[in-house]
DNA sequence: GCACCTGAAATTTTT
DNA sequence: TTTCAGGTGC
């Protein structure tokens, strides 16, 4: 045994002695390599930080000599944690860690062998656009045909697969040289030539930078091992164990990088090592893995079923053992998630079982629109909330994509139910801290030229295309880096005199910035905040009157704390350190983790959610089109993966479930009628309780078919639809006018009208547009005016987020107006005073408590008032429900108003 | 070089 | 409905 003080041993009774006998089996399990096929909830988490701990305590393996991957820094960041608890501090010295992760570890340290400097740069998504836009420009490719999307996804599907561009280019163009300049395309219409073309100058180019991208990390890992016998050997050597959670979701790369790792092949000639009690110092490392091929749900990202499926064939002397127990969701919502997979051909049946009994019975309803099935949903959690005593953490809102999370998010805003978004645009993703995080970038590796020509002109600073282009032309004439021609600035001909000049500048900013980088006293988020005032970013933010600036500024002040967060948890901080854990962050990793209780509703998409568990959950959107996607409707592969994400959506629910779908949901503006969703009708119907089984409109359809009517008679649904007259489109636009702190931007998208009237409408239009406009200038007489607008919510679908519509109905005419207003912060789920439950119910004519708090209003605080208009609060007066604030409106004059019942909103 | 205008495209899912 | 990129005029 190992006298390793950090290391708790644990005895074998210890560790096993609380599972069930598969689960035991599969900890204690002595061989080289073990499948365990974990169903949704059977405790396949438990059993792998047992095993790493059996592997630690009974098989006398070193901490060192494991490799535990897994897919999100959040699972990893578990089951470190768990570890912790279970064998003691020396699990912090163990590599737990993400397949990304362990790779730039392993290429910081080794990859000079393949030309990666260890300062590497790491591309997102959007750099690798970027790179691809500079590449399809200075190939002359027609980005109409081939987008920079496309091109990149191809690219990845090569690197997932481990196709390399000289295999790749000796097929398909092997007249191209990587770095040439001035080539033509021969035949544009040779798309599999273009694709091979674009992939060696972007590995070139990505060379050229000292950068990779994402699926890099694992292919050049892979090239590295099997280019360098001796970073192998280092590597076998060192990892004798090596565990991978959620292996149904690894592509083909990671597959090999695994098996490289593990030197799976080059033991093939070495002795027999069946029987053997544990790895041993030589030969093939131990190789676990976890998953379940009916939740493999990244197929599109290159993730290969087949991995796991044939992983007995794949790794001699194989062993599987199933896991079936579940021990996180009553036996209803397992029979259901067991039906629903049922219908994907061609899987191994396998059945979940739980002893945790019946339960309740789902929860089902079918609502008008989006608006209303989310309604229905802040209705419900309020009721759980109120009447059942569930925590509103214990709760989550799921849904098939990102786009779905407006309404819902409106919907508990207006409950004022408190929650959390997971997921939608990323923190690392915003354009103000893509420019902060692109300097630092710069500064430690001054040849990444994707980063510093994204900087060179920002913030503004009189750099522009053209100035761009004499650098980069000069920077490829003489195949240096971007940074560096600006380096030999004087000795690139016909610069005009002000673009050297600022030229200058940036070159004297950066060396300055690098230097106070290169001062080890200086810590990383010193050398944030240095960035962010030296730059002017922070400046230029500061002074924009866009009141979304504001909150970007917000974005680099957290920046700037997450930095010192970084300097907090990593005892030798380096600001390249920061910059990796920067770019490798996914969407999970912003939940919380387990224990704590984040007091909110959890709303997130189905593959954001796969790992997690709820007692509640509700699976939204369950429509023909949007769950199933209608992109993957109509291939049988695809649906099968949009199959197992419904799997995954219901497993994530522990004792309730509630499926609900719209009957119309409007797609960027257009209203579509929505068919129930196919995986509803494969839940057996008496496992769903439907609280509303048919939508209004289903309905009303019903009767008057059944009355002889046909549908077209009345015409479309759309309620702008004059069903049968002339109907015109007309687009009219109307500039941008600044207002105090506020920003309308105006326009008319269009109107319906019969022809004869055309004109007088174009008259009534001009009208409209200069009473906006006037809104728009906010003088004081407008500010009525704008009141005089805020109106028309009562009878008009007004909607509050990012823009305000309003829709004028005069006589049988419809005009739509749009106000676009750009709003401060977006202050998330206000706290509110308690919610009873009837804010469900879709706007009904009374007046009726708002909900608003006195504790939310301070003098000074700005409010809007339908009737008055923008005003400032003067004074305000705590008398519980009957509170009164005095709000002074400008010319408005200076009112007193009852809290409670005076129709305004805070800004 | 920049600000503004206009048409067009976008929404699957993400390390 | 929103956002983006390319074109145009100052």
């Amino acid at each position: 045994m190992q006298q390793d003080p950090d290391l708790i041993a644990r005895t074998a009774n210890e560790l096993v002695g609380d599972l069930n006998p598969q689960q035991a089996e599969a900890v204690q399990y002595r061989g080289p390599a073990l499948l365990i096929g974990a169903g949704a909830g059977s405790g396949k988490t438990r059993v792998l930080t047992r095993r790493i701990a059996y592997i630690l305590s009974q098989f006398g393996a070193w901490p060192s000599q494991i490799l535990a991957i897994t897919f999100t820094n959040k699972a990893a960041a578990e089951m470190r944690e768990r570890l912790a608890a279970l064998i003691g501090p020396v699990a912090e010295r163990m590599w737990v860690s993400t397949f990304h992760s362990a790779c730039v570890r392993i290429l910081r340290r080794d990859g000079k062998s393949i030309g990666l400097d260890s300062g590497f740069s790491i591309y997102d998504t959007a750099d690798c656009e970027r790179l691809v836009k500079l590449i399809a420009a200075d190939l002359n490719i027609d980005v109409k045909r081939y987008t920079p999307r496309a091109i990149l996804s191809r690219i990845s599907d090569y690197k997932n697969n481990l196709e390399s561009w000289q295999d790749k280019l000796r097929e398909q163009a092997p007249d191209y040289r990587p770095g040439q300049r001035g080539y033509q395309i021969g035949n544009p219409g040779n798309a599999e030539a273009l694709y091979a073309v674009v992939y060696a100058e972007y590995q070139h180019r990505l060379a050229a930078a000292n950068a990779v991208d994402f699926d890099d990390l694992i292919g050049r890992t892979v090239e590295l091992l099997r280019r360098d016998p001796a970073v192998a050997d280092y590597y076998r050597h060192k990892f004798r164990y090596i565990l991978v959670d959620e292996y149904q979701d690894t592509n083909h790369a990671q597959y090999v990088l695994i098996r490289e790792l593990a030197g799976v092949d080059a033991a093939k000639g070495m002795p027999a090592l069946a029987n053997m009690p544990y790895a041993g110092r030589e030969g093939q490392a131990w190789i676990t893995v976890v998953g379940d091929s009916d939740q493999s749900i990244y197929a599109f990202r290159g993730a290969d079923i087949r991995n796991i499926q044939d992983f007995e064939q794949d790794f001699p002397n194989a062993k599987t053992i199933m896991l079936e127990q579940n021990y996180r969701s009553t036996q209803t919502i397992l029979d259901a998630a067991n039906a629903v997979i049922a219908h994907n051909e061609g899987r191994k049946p396998k059945k979940l079982w739980t002893a945790l009994g019946k339960g309740e019975p789902i929860v089902g309803y079918a609502a008008d629109n989006a608006q209303q099935e989310a309604a229905w949903i802040a209705g419900e959690i309020a009721r759980l909330h109120g009447e059942e005593n569930i925590a509103y953490s214990d709760m989550a809102i799921m849904y098939r994509a990102n786009a779905q999370s407006r309404s819902l998010e409106e919907a508990l805003i207006n409950a004022g139910l408190p929650y959390q978004l997971v997921g939608g645009t990323r923190f690392y993703e915003r354009r103000e801290i893509k420019d902060a995080i692109a300097y630092l970038q710069g500064i430690v590796n001054p040849a990444d030229d994707v980063n510093m020509r994204r900087i060179l002109n920002v913030p503004k600073r009189g750099l522009g295309a053209r100035a761009e282009a004499i650098v980069a032309g000069y920077a490829e004439t003489n195949t240096i880096p971007f940074y560096a021609a600006i380096e030999r600035l004087d000795s690139i001909e016909g610069v005009p005199t002000r673009t050297a000049n600022q030229l200058r500048a940036f070159r004297d900013l950066m060396d300055g910035l690098r230097k106070f980088a290169a001062d080890p006293a200086n810590r990383p988020s010193d050398i944030v905040a240095e960035v962010l005032s030296k730059s002017g970013l922070l400046d230029e933010l500061k002074k924009s009157e866009d009141p979304q600036d504001a909150s970007r500024v917000e974005n680099l002040s957290q920046l700037q704390s997450v930095a010192a967060e970084f300097e907090q948890n990593t005892p030798d901080a380096t600001l390249a350190g920061f910059l990796e854990t920067t770019a490798l962050v996914a969407d999970s990793d912003q939940l919380p983790g387990e224990g704590e209780d984040s007091g909110k509703v959890t709303l997130m998409t189905l593959h954001t959610a796969k790992g997690l568990e709820y007692p509640v959950v509700f699976l939204t959107g369950m429509e023909q089109g949007t769950f199933p996607h209608s992109r993957a409707m109509e291939d049988a592969s695809e649906l099968s993966e949009e199959r197992r994400l419904a799997y995954v959506g219901i497993t994530r629910a522990k004792r309730r479930l509630y499926v609900t779908r719209a009957a119309v949901r409007a797609q960027w503006g257009q209203a579509n009628e929505m068919m129930p969703s196919q995986f509803l009708d494969e839940i057996p119907d008496g496992l769903i309780d439907w609280k509303r089984r048919e939508a209004g409109v289903e309905r009303m359809r019903a009767n008057w078919s059944n009355g002889g009517f046909d549908d077209d008679e009345f015409g479309g649904w759309g309620d702008d639809d004059f069903g049968g007259t002339d109907i015109r489109r007309f687009d009219v636009r109307f500039g941008v006018a600044r207002g105090i702190g506020i920003r309308f931007r105006v326009r008319i998208v269009w109107f319906d009208v019969r022809r004869l009237v055309i004109r007088l409408l174009l008259r009534f239009v001009r009208i409209v547009l200069r009473f906006v406009v006037r809104v728009g200038r906010a003088s004081v007489r407008c500010r009525r005016r704008l009141a005089l607008a805020w109106r028309f919510r009562d009878r008009l679908p007004v909607r509050f987020g990012r823009s305000l519509r309003i829709r004028l109905v005069i006589r049988q005419f419809v005009v739509r107006v749009e106000l676009v207003v750009a709003q401060r912060t977006r202050h998330h789920a206000p706290c509110r005073a308690e919610n009873t439950g009837s804010s469900s119910a879709a706007g009904t004519g009374a007046p009726r408590d708002n909900g608003l708090n006195i504790a939310d209003f301070h003098v000074g605080d700005r409010i809007t008032h339908d009737m008055y208009g923008l005003g400032t609060i003067v004074d305000t007066l705590d008398k519980g429900a009957k509170s009164v604030i005095t709000v002074d409106f400008g010319s408005a004059g200076t009112k007193r108003l009852m809290l409670s019942r005076a129709p305004i909103e805070k800004l």
